[in-house]
DNA sequence: ATGACGCCCATGTGATCACAAAGCCCGCCG
DNA sequence: CGGCGGGCTTTGTGATCACATGGGCGTCAT
């Protein structure tokens, strides 16, 4: 049996030079969006709604969400229905012992490539820190932290482990949020600076504490 | 304009009980499949023919195979084809060094909470590794050695970190079997009687060196 | 014999629809 | 005034199709 239908609309052809699937760009914008705690904690998501927002179909905001189910920067409820993750205390332990494991890891691989280049940009990362922590601009200090980080375990050249933190941040990000929400800092991070000169002095046990404490310090203020 | 066309079938009514979704039963199978080895590195997959395989169509391949993406346990070509990963031994060599800094932490956290019961259990898994080398069976081998490790693991309560753990094992899949199908072994894994000796004993540094030498070993050879 | 060219088919992408179930809201009854 | 029930709406799921692209393979020229 045939029915009268409106033919699809083709697909909107994509310019000739390689540019990102549809789905790719939505997964990495709500990617950094969550990473960086611009959404918070049990927030609904909707495909109909997220493709609204993208001007595309649900097919690729399904494949979006999906993948960042698989990664945990997102629930799914056994209806289907998915939301940023409300972590329970345990939780939010279990993923800053993750974070102090592989990222003291990856500092220690990466101290001995560590030269003054380096130790030069992370100074001047972490004066922008400073900037976002005096406007009080939540999202733009984790953004600028997680840089920090990321800058640094760069030179560890280990891609697979740098990875598996950026996962846990994402774990994270919305819960990062409240955090840096409900306590009002008024200096830039401390250990940060025992991070760097721990670089400069080449200091591997010094750089493993000062890591440890940097990922450690922040997450406790919240389990409380 | 309308075009005349077969109306599409309506989906399969699934039963009135919560039966797992389409996506997540292939999801679950190839995710198993590929974990225990039981797909080469560099096979080549195709949405169509898991759609074939698991009598439904490309949509909820393309999710599955989406979120397996995610996870590692496949790659993604720029051209949206996928393959099970071939790794390059420097990234064999820096997931044995996560599962070893993964899995030492979980044994640890274990150790405490090791009654009788788990050393049993441990002891009869063993045994049947034992049967499963014997047999020269690669897949039963990686299958049964990694519910050793997950049944010991299962005791440290740390959902996140076992998460990331098997992650790893994942993305190892296709390698380990390779591996195990390089060398071929005539007796069971050394190392696991070390791991159920420091548990019996309460010792933790020895626990510590028995699961990091029993992660290390195999994949040493690999890489030469 | 070998290399390049070109065509065809296989494959991924995204849009759309039908359907079921879960959620939500409003009104009704106690 | 509060709890409950029913219907409407929203939402996820899966099937299907049109289209563009890239790979594979055969052919032809050198």
């Amino acid at each position: 049996m045939g029915v009268m239908i409106i033919t699809p609309r083709p697909p909107e052809p994509r310019a000739a030079e390689q540019l990102p699937a549809a789905h790719d760009r939505v997964y990495r914008t709500l990617r950094t969006r969550i990473m960086h705690g611009e959404i918070a904690p049990g927030t609904a998501l909707t495909l109909r709604g997220i493709g609204r927002e993208f001007e595309v179909s649900m097919t690729p905001a399904r494949e979006a969400v999906r993948r960042l189910v698989a990664e945990g920067a997102l629930l799914l409820s056994s209806s289907g229905r998915v939301s940023t993750p409300d972590l329970s205390p345990e939780r939010i332990e279990e993923l800053a012992a993750l974070r102090a494991l592989l990222e003291v890891e990856l500092a220690s691989r990466a101290l001995p490539r560590a030269h003054m280049a380096l130790i030069d940009r992370l100074t001047s990362i972490n004066s922008v820190i400073a900037e976002w922590v005096q406007k009080r601009d939540a999202v733009g200090y984790i953004r600028s932290n997680l840089e920090f980080h990321r800058t640094l375990y760069l030179r560890a050249q280990a891609p697979a482990m740098l990875a598996m933190a950026e996962t846990v941040w994402l774990q994270l990000g919305p819960t990062m949020r409240a955090l840096y929400g409900r306590l009002n800092r008024t200096e830039p991070p401390h250990y940060h600076r025992l991070i760097i000169a721990a670089l400069k002095a080449g200091d591997e046990p010094g750089l493993r504490l000062a890591v440890r404490s940097d990922v450690t310090q922040g997450l406790r203020l919240l389990v409380r």
